[in-house]
RNA sequence: UCCUCAGUAGCUCAGUUGGUUAGAGCACCUGACUGUUAAUCAGGGGGUCCCAGGUUCAAGUCCUGGCUGGGGAGCCA
């Protein structure tokens, strides 16, 4: 039985076996108390040994870190911690911890130092907990738009197309680096590459989302993405998850009402499902993070246009670092007083100026705006980034060709926009950043198990 | 990439104006204790003071460059 099951039963007297890792061993030469843990719930079960039934050597060799299956009597603890304990029979050792080299302590250790150990740091109770939390966002996620008649498709992760521009690229090639194969005028011959073109890994699954939606009207991406900027922030990873629903029929008040809703399906199921690990991570790092969690479900998300975003800056008589005006993108400094000066809850922009925002948004009739919008959260920004996009085939050629893109290479993007077109809208949600918000940590690199970014890949 | 702060024992840190043999808490090891809860008490071992130069009679301490990490910013999810 896994320690969850054991913690929860009161079957008293049973025999039972658990298995796990020893978090803490105390006591005297009488009697020793193990802590074990399984990683199937936060808390530890307390194992007790009476030294008199068991080899002195063996014992000494159960150190933390070290892996152990116990069998013995499931009893009601006469200690304050915990309900039950097991009195145990028999012990057997796994796998020993040397405890001179062991780098996890009983207590505790910075996050900076559990980053240098990334592939020890799962045995401690914060990325135990943030790791639970995380599988269970993921369930939810799926469970969300199974059970809203979305269909989960799987775009690619090579891509050849650079159409979105939406930042740096990671190569994807076979070819030798010291010694490429070359056109004459010197630069490098991708026909003789594996694809016979040039080709990355893929820094979004919206384009080939768009063409799902164009046929089963609404669908979900779920994927690893990647970006090679040089970002160095702790809102930034070079490998990150991203969610991306596209839905036919959709406009750009029906994409903010499904974003609303999912967000808030998110956070409920968090709290639904998920209480031990957040009452730990609340404890431990942030007193108010349930109640933020809360208020997220209890609020309507504020929806303002991004010309009356610049009013409300414009007025507020806060000195900014970078000025205000119409036609400039909302800096950090911007959002963070939308959404927790101002408004004091989550923030939808939209209507953002053209300039500033993909060729693919749909725009609107004012000739200046398009229909973009951005879900901006407390502590982290933006968390989800959408729109509904331009469907008419004439509009987007245009800005294809104004932004100078490679229209041959998006042709595929282009044709459902030849064979039956239709209004429809899609957006991002960023996994880790989601994660940020749930579990209260304040760095995205301790919400990924194994983090990538810029000089570290390591693990 | 830019700004800023930091790097001393396994971990978290102190280290005065540049001056003898670099300290503490925790962890670890040994011992004591008949039920502990980050157990307690006594003792012990443990150092490339981030790296490379430089200044000086003398550098953990000052200077230059680099590396690594934190925070902020940009790019964005």
């Amino acid at each position: 039985m896994r320690i969850k099951e054991l913690l929860s039963s009161r079957d008293f007297g049973a025999d039972v076996e658990a298995k796990g890792w020893v978090r803490t061993k105390r006591g005297n030469k009488n009697i020793a108390f193990i802590a074990l843990n399984d990683g199937s719930i936060i808390h530890n079960i307390q194992v007790v040994i009476e030294m008199e039934k068991f080899d002195e050597e063996l014992v000494k060799k159960v150190t933390t870190g070290s892996c152990i299956a116990v069998t013995g009597k499931l009893v009601e603890s006469p200690g304050k911690e915990q309900h039950v304990e097991i009195h145990a029979g028999s012990l057997k050792l796994y796998g020993t911890a040397d405890p001179e080299t062991y780098p996890l302590q009983k207590k505790g250790h910075t996050l900076e130092f559990l980053r240098e150990i990334a592939h020890l740091r799962p045995r401690t109770n914060t990325f135990g907990a943030v790791l639970r939390i995380r599988h269970a966002m993921s369930f939810a996620i799926h469970k969300y738009f199974n059970d809203h008649g979305f269909y989960y498709l799987h775009t690619p992760i090579i891509t050849g197309s650079d159409a979105e521009g939406a930042g740096e690229m990671f190569r994807v090639t076979t070819l030798d680096a010291k010694n490429p194969p070359l056109l004459e005028d010197g630069t490098i011959d991708y026909s003789e590459d594996f694809f016979g073109r040039q080709t990355n890994l893929t820094v979004s699954g919206q384009l080939e989302g768009e063409l799902g939606a164009m046929a089963l009207s609404n669908i979900y991406t779920f994927g690893p993405t990647f970006r090679a900027e040089n970002s160095n922030t702790p809102r930034h990873l070079a490998e990150f998850w991203m969610i991306e629903p596209e839905m036919a029929f959709y406009e750009i008040n029906d994409n903010m009402n499904l974003a609303e809703d999912f967000l808030k399906y998110l956070i409920r199921y968090a709290l639904d499902n998920c209480r031990d690990d957040l009452v730990f991570l609340s404890e431990m790092y942030d007193k108010e993070l349930i109640d933020r969690l809360n208020f997220i479900i209890d609020n309507h998300f504020e929806r303002i246009t991004y010309t009356r975003g610049i009013e409300i800056l414009e007025q507020s008589g806060e000195k900014f670092e970078f000025s205000v005006s119409w036609g400039v993108d909302l800096q950090t400094e911007h959002e963070r007083y939308l959404v927790e000066k101002h408004f004091k809850k989550p923030v939808i922009v939209t209507d953002y100026p053209k300039a500033i925002k993909a060729f693919y948004m749909k725009q609107n009739d004012d000739g200046k705006t398009v229909r973009g919008m951005d879900v901006l959260f407390p502590k982290i920004g933006e968390i989800i980034g959408g729109s509904q996009r331009e469907e008419d085939l004439e509009k987007l050629n245009n800005r294809i060709k104004e932004l100078k893109l490679p229209e041959k290479e998006l042709w595929w993007y282009i044709d459902t926009r030849r064979f039956g077109s239709a209004p429809h809208s899609g957006f991002g949600l960023g996994f880790e950043r989601l994660l940020l918000f749930v579990t209260g940590m304040g760095n995205i690199r301790d919400v990924i198990p194994f983090p990538r970014f810029p000089k570290n890949a390591d693990f």
